[in-house]
DNA sequence: GCCAACGTTGGC
DNA sequence: GCCAACGTTGGC
């Protein structure tokens, strides 16, 4: 199993109401994304990873934990290419848990085991990888 | 509001 | 294929 992390702006989309969502047995469409790298990393999710949810510029903290209930499969509002090829896909997801106590970008910058973390690392990749040894500290720092 | 980092575009 | 110009993201 694999772990990741993903940003949304919270006045946008927020991990309550992902919370919401799911407590209704919905399941969110993560789309929007429109940058290559982010994209290829979705390709790589599968069901059941877990990942973290960011909320970027406000809050600037991890918020809590989701999981991919569906693999990458094409955005339904990405535009087509020139040869009317879908290029922009998108996974599915339902939250876990919430963080007892959210981890802010400013206490994972202050950690050094943390130091290589992408999000700190590529601070602009909205869909970014954890390592295992990564996901456990922040997880524990979360108060999981 | 500013700026750094990075991606994309377009001229050559 | 290179690189300058420009746009966007996101932290501060």
């Amino acid at each position: 199993m694999a772990y990741w992390l993903m940003k949304s702006e919270p006045d946008v989309f927020s991990f309550d109401d992902l919370v919401a969502k799911t407590a209704k047995g919905e399941t969110e469409e993560w789309s929007g994304v429109r940058n290559y790298a982010a994209r290829n990393n979705m390709r790589e999710m599968k069901k059941g990873d877990e990942a973290f949810f960011y909320h970027s510029n406000i809050g600037k903290e991890i918020v809590g934990i989701m999981k991919i209930v569906e693999p990458a499969h094409p955005d339904s509002t990405a535009e087509l290419n020139a040869k009317g090829e879908v290029v922009w896909e998108c996974v599915d997801v339902q939250s876990v848990k919430p963080f007892p106590r959210p981890v802010s970008l400013a206490e994972i910058k202050a950690t050094p085991e943390l130091a290589e973390v992408e999000l700190v690392r590529l601070s602009r990749l909205s869909v970014s990888k954890v390592s295992e040894a990564e996901w456990k500290l922040i997880s524990k720092m979360g108060g999981l």
